[in-house]
RNA sequence: GCGCCAGUAGCUCAAUUGGAUAGAGCAACAGCCUUCUAAGCUGUAGGUUAAUGGUUCGAGUCCAUUCUGGCGUACCA
């Protein structure tokens, strides 16, 4: 329907100057008397033109070239909105767009062939993933599915650093706890890992070599094992969300080829650094920011901001156009750096795109249970999966704005999975298929000939919604918004739940029957292909 | 102190980016299965959108100030 009032915008565009280069905006209002769809094009107007917004949507609707078939009124309203008024046919032929599209319906080209990278997860190998991460994980797998439905090429990338002091802590936490388990006596420090997963690896390594490793470093095998251990365990843990990755960038490897020290050089040949107290600074205050940063250390080891850059520096090497990097909100100071860096050396920041999620916070029995990696008194992934389901999981982290806490109660979770929206979906779309079943058995057939029977405000409003899917794709994948997918196929089941109580297949004249059939396998195809998107699925049965 | 995010129904969250009468789900109450899945549907109740002021035809949304909570504010990542 828009893509209809977008070209019948277009063409008025010819004849009214004011029209050019502004695109309108439809909506769809909240109460039916005004119509299917509407625009304040008019109003937005009035202020540049000066002119009465009634009178200007007098001025456009003279110069829109309605068909009288698709449009059955057009009105001005309120204080100047142009509502429009779709015919029940008009309306109907969605239908056969969602039945020839099948699986692509939704798809749009937009952004056909445009390099994209989404970056998440990224965490270093010293534990499993927390529910945190999950949150990380699931949203950044789904704006990656958004990103391709509208036409995105586009990689998903892990970047981990297996160096540096947390890595070495983690090497030593192992050797500890082996040389524990090999009945030596010595104080564990709190500021070790503590988990679990630390003396498992311990004991493995003690089972394959015996007490040989007593003098081997912790930062040798004991490190090495670790994280090998640790990365395998993120990956089956990923593997059960069904995630997968492209690409994992090891930060290491940014030394080893030389670009650390090359970007080094380059900020000094262009003069956006300099030495003070035997550190590096970056000039950030030219850059906007409040306060010049320190690149390399006095020890003359870099902060994480100069792999960082370099990072992203290999990212528009590798020819990506947008750059999505997810990061939790305890990140939320780090990036602008990172991005005025980028600046500073001339590349197009506005392609980096910084989408910070708020914290989890599981509740456990009413109590905030408070995570930390190091602590090990945290919720693994892997448990809130074992507990709930990857569908249920991946729903949870989807069906919220990002930049709201979200508050995860694992009893409540448990207790009501049975009343969890995503059942709501998969239901619906199990439904539909039983339905299908049992008119296949009555020899009643999908046929789309007589679609315009389906004029019920049931069949009606199905229809309408079904006609916005393709722009919420659009517009939910534009703006990293993973819940609006999810908004949406909660009012498209719950229409659906309505019309199957109120509206009978069989039983039904044949020719009703048969276009109902049209209409509800089409439903189907639409929560099926937004479930894909969210990555959960969607059962024949229930 | 400063920066980012949030504050909407008893609880968890939406609200098409400034639009028309702020919506769902839980929880509560009252109904609906001899008929395509009751994991469903229908109805009732629930609100000064944290507070105050401002901007305009129009504010939950934008601006200012204040209050509350989360995360930051390193030569940690």
């Amino acid at each position: 329907m828009k893509n209809y009032l977008d070209k019948l915008f277009e063409k008025a565009s010819l004849k009214l100057e004011y029209l050019k280069n502004r695109k309108a905006i439809f909506n769809v209002p909240n109460q039916k008397e005004n119509g299917d769809i509407s625009t304040n094009i008019a109003m937005i107007l009035s202020k540049e033109l000066k002119k009465n917004p009634r009178q200007i949507a007098e001025e456009i609707i003279a110069n829109l070239e309605t068909d009288s078939s698709f449009i059955d009124k057009t009105e001005i309203a309120g204080p100047g909105f142009i509502n429009f008024f779709f015919k029940p046919d008009f309306t109907s032929n969605i239908i056969k767009e969602v039945l020839n599209e099948k699986d692509s319906f939704g798809k749009s080209d937009k952004y056909k062939n445009i390099k994209a990278m989404v970056e998440f997860v990224s965490a270093n190998p010293t534990g499993p993933l927390t529910v945190g991460h999950g949150r990380n994980a699931v949203v950044g797998d789904t704006i990656a599915n958004m990103l391709e439905w509208i036409g995105y090429n586009v990689d998903r990338e892990y970047y981990f650093n297996n160096a540096g002091r947390q890595m070495r802590m983690l090497g030593e936490s192992t050797k500890l706890r082996y040389l524990q388990l090999l009945g030596q006596n010595i104080d564990f420090p709190e500021d070790y890992y503590q988990g679990e997963y630390i003396k498992d690896i311990a004991a493995k390594l003690k089972e394959e070599y015996g007490d040989k490793l007593v003098n081997e470093p912790g930062d040798g095998i004991f490190k090495d094992v670790s994280e090998k251990e640790i990365f395998a365990d993120i990956e089956k843990t990923m593997n059960r969300l069904n995630i997968k990755f492209d690409n994992y960038f090891n930060e290491n490897s940014l030394y080893e080829d030389g670009r650390i020290k090359s970007l080094l050089n380059t900020f000094q040949e262009r003069k956006v650094s300099y030495e003070k107290e035997g550190a590096v600074w970056l000039k950030l205050t030219d850059m906007g920011q409040e306060q010049d940063k320190v690149i390399v250390k006095s020890t003359g080891e870099p902060t994480y901001r100069l792999p960082d850059i370099a990072y992203h520096i290999t990212k528009f090497e590798r020819g990506y156009d947008l750059m999505v990097d997810l990061f939790g909100s305890d990140h939320n100071a780090t990036y602008p750096d990172v991005k005025a860096g980028l600046r500073s050396l001339g590349y197009d920041d506005e392609k980096v795109k910084v989408v910070i999620h708020q914290f989890v916070t599981i509740t456990e029995k009413g109590e905030i249970v408070k995570m930390s990696t190091r602590k090990a008194n945290f919720i693994t992934l892997d448990e809130l999966i074992d507990e709930v389901g990857p569908d249920v999981v991946r729903y949870f982290f989807n069906m919220r704005g990002v930049t709201s806490h979200l508050n995860f109660d694992i009893a409540l979770a448990k207790k009501h999975s049975d009343e969890n929206p995503v059942f709501y979906l998969q239901y619906a779309h199990a439904r539909i298929s039983s339905i299908l079943k049992m008119t296949d058995e009555q020899k009643l057939n999908l046929s789309t000939e007589n679609l315009n029977l389906l004029v019920a405000p049931e069949e009606q409003d199905i229809l309408k919604k079904l006609h916005a899917f393709r722009e919420e794709v659009l517009y939910a994948g534009e703006n990293f918004e993973t819940h609006r997918i999810a908004n949406y196929l909660e009012e498209l089941a719950a229409l659906f739940h309505k019309f199957y109580a109120q509206c009978r297949i069989i039983g039904s004249d044949k020719k009703l029957a048969e276009a109902r059939i049209a209409l509800i396998v089409a439903v189907q195809i639409a929560i099926r292909n937004g479930l894909k998107i969210l990555g959960v699925t969607a059962p024949e049965k229930m």
